[in-house]
DNA sequence: CATCATTGTTGTCATTGACAGCATTGTTGG
DNA sequence: CCAACAATGCTGTCAATGACAACAATGATG
């Protein structure tokens, strides 16, 4: 009286993908509940396993956020990559960048503040760090072009990474906290940008 | 065999201020072992009551968490207010602050995270906000004077706030979450001011 | 000093993450 | 074709935790 399958498809004894199936539920559970809500059981009962079954994906819950927040970088890496236009005028270039990074933290609140909140796996952070690598990377590809057209300052570019990145996390941070609604976030941009081009003094 | 004092002063029925020791236990270990590993329980056999005397004190573990982002941001916000010298000229009073912040951010970086992360109690946001509003406002008043000083650019002081605490924001972040180590974040206070004033395109 | 609000205490529950041991399925080499 | 064997699931169990209820000690107040 065990095998007695409920619907045609459900009740496999091998789900299939169940990894992959675990972190769509996560992400759904993620956005609807928030981050705290979050457990590996109540997962494992929403894909229909025993609460034991993600174990066998994940060695243990922070994996399973880690492979999240993976994801997500992998994600958004792959939107900024794609949004970024090299013939387009610095400022427009920029901006595009911007809103793209913005966007995804107004479509990704949750996701994006676990994203930041590393427990760096001394292991994981290698796939990790490549991910991140490919999101920072767009920016830093950006003012290296401007650089080399002249387009803006000379100096170490990683002084200037690091004000537009953090200009921008910083924005970001606004967003997924909460402290910025997506429209006020949306309609500062382009000033953002453009401040940050061309400075607060009066020239 | 119940009533027998193992040490002079420990021991009495009444903690006498087991509110604030909670808090500081609290703060303890969020620095030493991380916010994760912030248990109420925990927390409560370090001061020396029993598992439910916090409950008297923190309605839930939220409740715990939201008393100490507060308190973080009053101490934060007092230290903005300490380190803010309206002699100065703007780029190094700008400076001073954004020193004052990113160090607050490297001896306080799990604080700093859990403070980031708002679970807006509808409530204890009124406190909260006010706490807030002191260190925006810090900035705030920076800009202010250096706009009606004509030492800054005109236009909507909301935009110019975005941008430079978005900066500051973001560094912080940085710092928080890692990526940035206390050394480079110093070092890079002061390029990161000048090119918050000065913008990246050449003059 | 009798009453009552505060503040602690013990006891209990459901939930959770982690693990151990076993069951089922899929795969691979003989 | 099938006998290992690896992968993947399952059930059972544990200790820790947050939350709550009922009760106890203390302190404040009229």
């Amino acid at each position: 009286m065990v095998r007695m399958p409920e619907s045609p498809e459900s009740r496999r004894y091998h789900h299939g993908d169940l990894r992959a199936a675990l972190l769509t539920a996560a992400e759904r559970t993620l956005r609807d509940k928030g981050a705290a809500s979050l457990s590996l059981r109540e997962l494992a009962r929403e894909v229909g396993v025993s609460h034991a079954a993600p174990g066998r994906h994940f060695k243990d819950k922070q994996a399973l956020l880690n492979a999240l927040a993976l994801a997500g970088y992998e994600r958004l890496g792959q939107a900024l990559g794609a949004a970024d236009d090299r013939a387009l005028p610095l400022e427009r270039r920029l901006t595009a960048l911007a809103r793209t990074y913005l966007g995804f933290a107004i479509d990704n609140a949750e996701l994006l503040e676990l994203m930041y909140a590393r427990k760096h796996d001394p292991d994981a952070s290698e796939q990790m760090a490549a991910a991140v690598e490919q999101t920072v990377g767009s920016l830093e590809r950006v003012l290296a072009d401007a650089q080399n057209r002249g387009e803006i300052i000379e100096g170490d570019p990683e002084e200037l990474n690091l004000v537009t990145g953090a200009a921008l996390h910083g924005m970001a941070a606004f967003i997924a906290g909460g402290w910025l609604t997506p429209e006020a976030a949306l309609a500062g941009v382009e000033g953002l940008v453009h401040h940050l081009l061309h400075g607060l003094k009066p020239r």
